[in-house]
RNA sequence: GCCAUCUUAGCUCAGUCGGUAGAGCGCGUGACUUGUAAUCUCGAGGUCCCCGGUUCGAUUCCGGGAGAUGGCUCCA
């Protein structure tokens, strides 16, 4: 029997006459763009099983820009086949077919179902008397709903199939590899549109195609993918970056770090890297009989620092930070440009305490990197706490007072969090900050984490003032993340124009003519006195042309000099946002920059 | 790793229905000496990703491999 007879063979209604009744069966409220999204998904369906008769449905779920359904078909499928795809789902639409619903037993979905492997494992794991079917034009789907009530609801000219992908049935590498199509879908033409051209910014500041443009770093496949060579330009960011976060570090309390890249392997056994995360460490090289492992993480080699000596309760707090390389084995399908690689340095830090200063040095942390965020331009900061999972290690009431501590501090920062209930690791709690960049979209960036884990396995222990040995807390915090990351998700921020205080080159200074060349070196050579970042641009091009390489390098400040400027000892300013211009003698232009620098001023 | 797509000059990309290839930018050269987003000239630069096969002949067609890119959490 098929799956139209057995729905045919109830009663049904359509979706509109039980308005709510969908809403309330689904497990989460849907928004009206996203049951538009579930019922073009539904026409895809249809659309896919018309033109190729026998393909296998499996899932088809509404996401963030759209849909996707996951199909098994009885041959590959390519990209070529999209648009007639897209043509037979606008077909569908323009039927003005109504979805039905229908609510069948367990019995009835198994009989409907017979020939589909995927649905019939679905309706395994459901309750007896809480499936439902829905029906539109014929095409029988197991769904819980909701859907629009006629497919015209759904805007022929608001989706757009997107690519074809492949997955693995329900996320499971054992499981067969089913084929993804992805598409975008909105409710409005507008809102495709609208959507499409955030994409399309978001590829004109892709860090990869930046990094290239502004000569900011590479990677270099040959020897050896997801390792960043850093250039010159990108040298000078990074370095000016790194200056600040030192000088911060040390005036928020810190020590700062250099430890090894490599360690013996006792070191990732105590510390239970080689149990866990072997799979992402580096093999290790053999040096004198023993293995050696390039480092994951930076903690097992500060808390050698941490046992070289008897620790009192009189040290504690502890606060030390390293700018700490760190390699990781990523899969190859993973990596990408700065934004996932496999050699990194991470802003590292670790807090060694006492329980009663826990929750002082996590309101520290989080005051701390949420300043940080701030002088780079970040305004849109939201907390994730993620609290104990069902397998965990440390006492139940060091989590819960780990918990509270961080609960608190984010509150008390007045910041907007969401609780991600188990979401912890095994060894502890954890908040997580995430940051909205210039077009919208949320990274997570500052991690700071509970661990209940290190301090046992490597038996850290300080001197209380009753002379007892306790075991001190331990938080691994790491603010920006890691410097590639950060640059990565930074460039993409910026589009490259970095603030002045962090540009490689600060201004360039362009001669009318080459008659002014030596007026040309004489302002780049009081800039540079000054510590400003200039260059003049002497060769033979025409103005027009060195303003625009320089316009498109981002470059702040074009100071264009001629004879009027020479004579009265001034340049022209032109500063890259388009403002307009204005003339300024040295000396002012000099205080204006210096201030901005000073000031890491995010304006010109 | 798996699925799909891609790989041609330093970069971005054309192109060859099978006869070893082009543009723009960049680079070098010569001329021009310019007032706020591209001056003109000439030139150098390519194992058309790699290995096999078919063919008189393969960058192009077929097979295999490598790498890059988009995905592989969203639950019927």
């Amino acid at each position: 029997m098929r799956a139209e007879d057995v729905f045919r063979a109830g009663p049904f209604v359509s979706d509109a006459s039980i308005a709510g009744k969908g809403a309330l069966m689904a497990s989460q409220p849907q928004s009206p763009v996203e049951t538009i999204r579930h019922s073009a998904a539904h026409v895809m369906a249809e659309a896919v099983t018309r033109i190729w008769p026998g393909t296998k449905v499996a899932i088809g779920p509404a996401i963030d820009d759209g849909f996707y359904y996951d199909f098994q078909f009885a041959s590959p499928i390519k990209d070529d086949d999209l648009p007639a795809i897209e043509k037979e789902m606008r077909r569908i639409i323009q039927g003005g077919a109504e979805f039905k619903r229908r609510e069948v037993s367990k019995a009835e979905a198994r009989t409907a179902f017979a020939a589909e492997p995927f649905k019939l494992e679905l309706i395994e794991g459901l309750e007896d008397g809480s499936i439902s079917l829905y029906e539109q034009d014929g095409f029988v789907d197991l769904c819980r709903g909701p859907h629009v009530a006629n497919t015209r609801e759904i805007r022929p000219d608001a989706f757009k199939l997107r690519s074809i992908a492949g997955a693995y049935w329900r996320g499971d590498e054992k499981r067969p590899m089913l084929t993804r199509i992805y598409a975008y879908c909105f409710s409005s033409k507008a809102d495709l549109e609208a959507h499409l051209k955030l994409l399309e910014e978001a590829e004109k500041r892709d860090n990869r195609r930046l990094g290239k443009e502004l000569d900011l770093f590479s990677t270099h496949e040959e020897a050896g993918p997801g390792l960043i060579y850093w250039h010159p330009k990108g040298g000078r960011f990074r370095v000016e970056l790194e200056k600040w976060w030192r000088e911060e570090h040390y005036a928020n309390g810190y020590e700062i770090l250099f430890t090894p890249h490599i360690g013996k392997s006792w070191l990732w056994e105590t510390s239970g890297h080689l149990g866990f995360y072997k799979g992402n460490m580096y093999s290790p090289m053999k040096i004198d009989e023993d293995d050696y492992y390039a480092k994951p993480m930076n903690c097992p080699f500060h808390i050698m620092i941490y046992k070289s000596d008897t620790r009192s309760y009189r040290d504690l707090p502890l606060r030390w930070a390293e700018l700490g390389t760190v390699y990781r084995y990523e899969r190859s399908g993973v990596l990408h440009g700065l934004m996932r690689v496999r050699g990194f340095t991470q802003d590292d830090a670790h807090i060694i305490c006492t329980p009663e200063q826990i929750e002082d040095e996590i309101l520290e942390v989080l005051r701390f990197s949420l300043s940080m965020w701030k002088t780079l331009g970040f305004k849109d900061i939201k907390a994730y706490l993620a609290t104990k999972p069902a397998e965990s290690v440390g006492e139940p009431s060091r989590w819960d007072q780990a918990l509270e501590s961080l609960r608190k501090a984010i509150v008390k920062e007045g910041l907007p969090y969401e609780v991600d209930e188990g979401g912890g690791a095994f060894y502890g709690p954890k908040i997580d900050l995430k940051v909205k960049d210039a077009i919208g979209r949320e990274w997570q960036m500052t991690t700071i984490q509970f661990d209940f884990n290190m301090s046992e396995r490597f038996q850290m222990e300080y001197v209380d003032a009753d002379g007892q040995h306790k075991r001190p807390y331990m938080v691994h915090r790491a603010l920006l993340g890691s410097i590639e990351r950060f640059f990565g998700v930074y460039i993409e921020h910026t589009g490259g124009a970095f603030p002045v205080w962090l540009m490689p080159e600060q201004a360039v200074i362009i001669p009318v003519a080459s008659t002014f060349d030596d007026y040309a070196k004489k302002v780049v050579a009081d800039l540079k006195r000054q510590g400003i970042r200039a260059r003049a641009d002497l060769s033979d091009a025409r103005m027009n042309a060195k303003i625009r390489t320089a316009q498109g390098q981002k470059t702040p400040y074009m100071l264009v000099v001629g004879q009027k400027e020479q004579d009265e000892g001034t340049v022209a300013v032109r500063f890259r946002d388009g403002r307009d211009q204005s003339t300024m003698s040295l000396a002012d232009f000099l205080a204006r920059v210096l201030a901005r620098i000073a000031e890491k001023s995010l304006d010109l």
